[in-house]
DNA sequence: TGTACATCAGTGAACGCGCGTTCACTGATGTAC
DNA sequence: TGTACATCAGTGAACGCGCGTTCACTGATGTAC
């Protein structure tokens, strides 16, 4: 063969972790499939080898994104006690990098406004990427000994997801700062995690 | 005159009432030109009488959603206690009814991932009424009488946002009314108002 | 060993559609004389 | 009192552009004989 065994799933895969990036920039609308494909030093009329259509694209393109944070919580995971990987894991995305990165951050953030307006598979994708999250977090939460980890689990992911889209609405810096910091103190206070 | 004096006015202030509920619902990208004129009984040419651009309607639109929120909380306001006005603001704010009617909502829950994609304008304005949330939730809790109210007010706003947020983007019912109430008794309890 | 054919990832021109924007025009009514 | 003209919100055809999608083709290389 011309192209090795591979070739073309190696491609897929190189057009799909350049999308999960763009995807979160730029948001499913904007994200233009020509510009995506020369991203990866292709030319546009290729891309249906590889997808069946934007839509299922982008389906795939949020599935990686949602591989990819779940890989970093396993990361988190295996570092160290429950406390420790919980307050560190909190320290990580409520913090000032996660907000000046959204195109390597946490899709929730970066596209949860986006989504009433997307595929029924895209939203499908997304809810279990939401669902994964809480369940991880409520994991922690219990193996620490609080109570109702289920509950708080939803808290703690909504103040945290809610703490970077805000910061990332706000042009005063020193404001978005002091709310990032002032919400990562309260959420970790929440938990019994002192710093 | 053929059309009263103001009648012009009355047309703009009608365009920009059913576009800023537009707006919530498709997001700036998706709502249309031409079809916010069609729901207004009018034609797309006429479109440029009115406004600029897209850009600088968008802009209008969104000032118009954030003026409707102002109002709000000042009925809130009006209505008795500070501690009452903010214990049923949080209710109003964290609730199903609030969930499931996105056009009728916040814009902040409603459009914040659309907004890196848009004009500075339509940024600043997001801003001023983020601002404007939060100041009003601090003089709430600055006149209860808690320590550091502009600290818990962004507390609170995050909390809240991301509750609402997060319960569109998940399909399980239960789940999502399960995580709309935990989240209004959190927010209340760190604010010391209990039910 | 050499030639004809098959394979298939990727190319690039073309199509249709939606949308923002422009512009000459309409038609109802007020004003000038 | 009646006629000609001015005003101006709104009309609707047209334009250009970006974008998703299609499709005949290319060209490198493996396989059959």
């Amino acid at each position: 063969m011309r192209y090795s065994e591979t070739h073309k799933d190696e491609t897929r895969e190189r057009v799909l972790k350049l999308a999960a990036k763009a995807l979160r920039e730029k948001g499913p609308d904007r994200l233009a499939v020509a510009e995506i494909m020369q991203s990866a030093g292709l030319t546009h009329g290729g891309f249906y080898a590889h997808f069946a259509s934007k839509d299922a694209f982008l389906e795939a393109a949020l599935k990686e994104t949602f591989a990819q944070s779940a890989q970093k919580l396993k990361r988190f995971a295996a570092k160290g006690t429950p406390r420790e990987a919980l307050s560190a894991y909190i320290d990580f995305y409520v913090s000032r990098s996660h907000r000046d990165h959204p195109a390597e951050g946490c899709p929730i953030v970066a596209l949860n406004s986006d989504l009433p307006r997307q595929s029924k598979a895209f939203r499908a994708a997304f809810d279990a990427g939401v669902k994964n999250l809480v369940d991880a977090i409520g994991r922690w939460i219990a193996a620490i000994g609080l109570e109702d980890p289920e509950k708080r689990a939803v808290s703690v992911v909504s103040a945290m997801v809610g703490a970077v889209a805000l910061s990332r609405t706000v042009s005063d810096r020193k404001f978005s700062d002091d709310l990032i910091s002032t919400a990562n103190i309260g959420i970790k206070a929440q938990l019994g995690l002192a710093a």
